[in-house]
DNA sequence: AAGGTTTTCCGAAACGTTTCGGAAGAATTT
DNA sequence: AAATTCTTCCGAAACGTTTCGGAAAACCTT
């Protein structure tokens, strides 16, 4: 026994079985150049001695990690995403069929986002990449796509400069569904409860009401927008309770996440505003908070661990040249809870 | 410009520089024996072609490759842990604030958690390891304990049989606690609802439980345990009713963990038993939606994302030599909402 | 000025794998 | 029997990095 060679090497396997390096890994590798009584020894052996190839050797000549890397979205650390859980666990599970790992991609408060993700690039330490809550023009996809870099996203751009695959939830389609739900319950004076920062799911489910609006024809409807930062609890309840507290308070709001919906259903709560009967309140998301909190929520579900499986296969399928580009369109189920009724006839 | 030169390699930084391969290494590593001037010529360089080292090419001669893994509790993917968000977010914070990435290591149905566990310990995929849910004896500790691999688990075991570094948190003296809560508002006929996996923190809160009874002296204090699989919710469901609907009812519940006790807030809820004039209950965790289903679950808090940050922590102090064992219990916080109350005085 | 020491650099090997191009022998064809 | 093809194997190079041991040059010391 040579002294060079490590524990599990490749080299240590073939000099036990008295066969060449390459007919090993050949053999190993399922080539079509290797005896059939050959291979069958090898594979004994290799199972024997549990045998694991080194991940860097192959990495180096083949260029490729076997990782697939995640950009996490954590600008507010103490600002979980509710559905991170979730989403994490539809990729793993998609990548995992596949035999691709998961590795998640943090940014220090000293970088930004986007050095982040051109380090894991140039560094070769993922194969492929899954960007989430992407901006309505969002940097990290233009640098990807001029790179040429395999990825795939959760959530779109607004500029149709680049073509990219991407899986979206309709938030456009499920607000303009949610408008018919309530303008059907007689509900004419309406809010939408936002946030400032430039996200394109913002942009979506905001234009989707506006359009179910304009569409339905009708001049008693009004609605009004409200854009709060993400972060900012506090201005956030500020906004809930001047607009609720307003002489012509809306009799609906639709929030833009469950999250949001959640605020103006304790704050109803504390101003003595009975919901649903004399606000009707709708969510996005579907936490699992929006079930527990009274009268239940009503909201839409995105199907978010799906979705990542999805994604995972398209991002694989791509790399593998499968297919070129591919856009879905994922359509959230409204989850009817106690949150909403017919319009107060005050 | 030779043809057998990659993009961005160490190499081609080389010939550019007109130094050779080992000195912009050892300029870019900060090691001694090269000149101020050369290493600001070579940094600078690096800069401006914004070099990145390949990853693969380091880990080969290094034999370390910067990750560590997680290896993901996906028994039942249906079922997913309410703070894995939580978890990993504070893993990748306190690992990425040392300079290391995270990669989740996920068992598909048709292996053991343990033969992934060694299949990524064995092909050098990852430098160390994080495991969670521990079991009362666990095979993955003995696994990596006899191994001598670097790892760190949240939780521990039952046996001393191998020492490792772990974190936990005190349920046991948490349940201490809420019985004295409970004892103190006159509660004492008691239920415990627990489930029968033999996960470690499952003994330590039922354990801290029975010996707090003891403790009190008090033999007009009785306690049930009830016992159910951790995924079966039909089975848990019927557990509640029948323990609520029995005619000697318990005036308390204590639940291994927040999700049962929402369970039997729903339970009772819809039996007509009012909480927490009727029913006392506790939970364990403060997961989101305990705070919004009435009347408020109480509690205790993990703090789980400084106990994953802490466990980063170790793992990588222990990796560097610089401390051996390192064991921590942390005390987690009694949120106290609405479900507790003065035991019926019926 | 000769010897010694320090500074600064470099060639070459090594890590473990895959793969290209070829070679030896067996099997087939002419 | 010679020529051709097929099968089965192997040597060597390559991937990009770090590091060992040494070498050249510059600087001291006496």
């Amino acid at each position: 026994m040579k002294a060079n060679e490590r524990n599990g090497s490749l080299k240590q396997l073939a000099r036990e079985l008295d066969l060449s390096v390459t007919t090993v890994s050949r053999a190993l590798g399922g080539h079509s150049d290797v005896a059939e009584t050959t291979r069958r020894r090898v594979l004994e052996a290799a199972d024997r001695v549990n045998y694991v190839p080194n991940s860097a050797g192959k990495m180096l000549v083949t260029g490729r990690s076997g990782f697939i890397g995640l950009l996490l979205p954590l600008r507010d650390a103490q600002f979980l995403d509710p559905f991170l859980g979730e989403f994490i666990m539809g990729l793993s599970e998609g990548l995992q069929a596949r035999g691709r790992d998961l590795f998640m991609a943090t940014a220090p408060a000293s970088q930004t986002e986007l050095a982040v993700l051109k380090h894991v690039v140039e560094s070769g330490r993922a194969d492929g990449m899954v960007l989430t809550r992407i901006a309505e023009d969002d940097e990290r996809v233009h640098y990807l796509s001029e790179r040429g870099f395999p990825f795939v996203t959760h959530g779109r751009t607004l500029s149709s400069e680049h073509e990219f695959n991407w899986i979206d939830t309709d938030g456009e389609q499920a607000f303009s569904d949610a408008f018919d739900l309530l303008y059907g319950l007689g509900h004419r004076k309406l809010a939408m409860l936002s946030i400032s920062e430039p996200m394109s799911f913002r942009y979506f489910r905001e234009h989707g009401l506006e359009q179910a609006i304009v569409n339905c024809g009708d001049s008693n409807v009004s609605l009004t927008t409200h854009h709060v930062p993400r972060f900012d609890k506090a201005k956030r309840a500020q906004t809930i309770t001047t607009l609720l507290a307003g002489e012509d308070r809306p009799t609906a709001v639709l929030a833009l996440t469950d999250e949001i919906a959640l605020s103006v259903l304790q704050q109803a709560s504390s101003m003595g505003i009975r919901v649903p009967e004399d606000l009707s309140v709708v969510g996005f998301d579907n936490i699992p908070a929006a079930a527990f909190a009274p009268p239940g929520l009503t909201t839409f579900d995105q199907h978010i661990q799906q979705c990542a499986e999805l994604l995972a296969a398209e991002l694989l399928d791509s790399m593998d040249g499968k297919v070129n580009i591919k856009n879905r369109l994922i359509q959230p189920t409204l989850i009817k809870r106690g949150s909403h009724a017919p319009a107060p006839s005050c």
